[in-house]
DNA sequence: TCGGCTATTGAACCAAAGTACAGTCCGCCG
DNA sequence: CGGCGGACTGTACTTTGGTTCAATAGCCGA
């Protein structure tokens, strides 16, 4: 399998490299140079502020190897899109080696790759649509995970508040908040407030 | 990584045993003796004209590994509900050594896997209603009001980032980090990076 | 009644976040 | 040209967050 990443510069990274040792790193006037028939994945970086549509049409011209997008900021809105262009798949640029690996495994065996993130939304929005089970039930599975107490303490620090605010409001000091808070953490899995926030908000990581 | 494969009758596939040569069968009321801790997958098959609930309500008890459904009969519906259900994903009982070996070293890291035709499938039917969405939501009052650099940092941090890891990401010092939060806290008058995940994420505080 | 869970709090500690006060380098604009 | 803003970094500092040792007290089911 050979592999073929595209950049505005010739820039190499380390993650890269690791993942795929005899890529091949092309800047996009190189085009031209790709030969077809053995079997390859092209890789191509959409950077910071650059039109997706300027990138894809930048390699218009190359042989019908799979495309995977890096994208520097990915989102779920450029997975789609890219997607919808006909790339087989879109990842973070700075994605973990093994990651990288499994993309390329994917892809090379002709599958579409869609972070977790996305897919997560499309069976969610999906069984919405058929109309099954309420969206409330998974939104809420942290909460049923804890105890009421840390329910509130939880909901509080996630809409933004300060221990010595959520302290205030419920009534107990500080260091209560601070243990309701490690308990939360324990529970859930959590590291901090900010994944706790991002847990309860329903953010799409 | 550990398989753990239950099925009605203890009887071994050859696919199977090519893909997961240490799996270990086991019928479902053996359920409780699977260890918790080291890192595995279950597999549970589901033969035809077997309910999915009673399947997935034999092996209730077990830890908490991902759950991937073997289906004799597969159907994008059967492969929606075992996903509403809280699988990691569902496959041909009858699939490839390689593509068994493919879903394990996904669903192994965290990851869902669906078969090529749902997602297809999905991508598809909610190119739409997404797209619209994420436009209504975009709500980029917060982002026309900070620079390029911030806005990169601002989302990273929203989404549940260290400093350390912006930095990394970023390829910029923590200190540098800092500097561009203190940016932004100051155009967004926020006080902290909970309130920017919030306002980022688009909560209804 | 006893063990387990929850709620509460304290002191002490370390790490992370954020601030204050600096500076350099670059491109743009009047 | 010189000023301005953005990106970037440094040292030193304060504040907040989170953990590790505790402890007390109430409730509930076995």
């Amino acid at each position: 399998m050979q592999h073929w990443i595209f950049d505005r510069e010739a820039e190499m990274l380390a993650s890269w490299q690791e993942a795929m040792p005899t890529a091949r790193i092309l800047s996009r006037s190189e085009v031209s140079n790709i030969p077809g028939g053995e079997p390859g994945i092209l890789w191509c970086r959409l950077r910071s502020g650059e039109a997706m549509d300027d990138v894809l049409s930048a390699i218009h011209g190359a042989p019908r190897y799979p495309l995977v997008l890096f994208c520097d900021e990915p989102s779920d809105a450029i997975v789609m899109k890219a997607l919808e262009a006909g790339a087989a798949g879109c990842c973070n640029t700075h994605a973990a080696p093994e990651v990288l690996r499994q993309v390329a495994l994917v892809v090379g065996n002709g599958g579409l790759w869609v972070g977790q993130s996305l897919l997560r939304q499309l069976v969610g929005s999906t069984a919405r649509t058929l109309g099954q089970r309420s969206r409330e039930e998974k939104r809420d599975d942290w909460a049923q995970l804890l105890s009421e107490r840390e329910v509130q303490v939880a909901r509080l620090v996630a809409g933004g508040a300060s221990n010595k605010e959520v302290a205030s409001q419920l009534s107990i000091t500080e260091r209560t908040v601070k243990a309701h808070l490690g308990a939360i953490f324990e529970k859930l899995s959590l590291r901090d407030r900010l994944q706790l926030s991002v847990r309860v908000n329903g953010l799409t990581v």
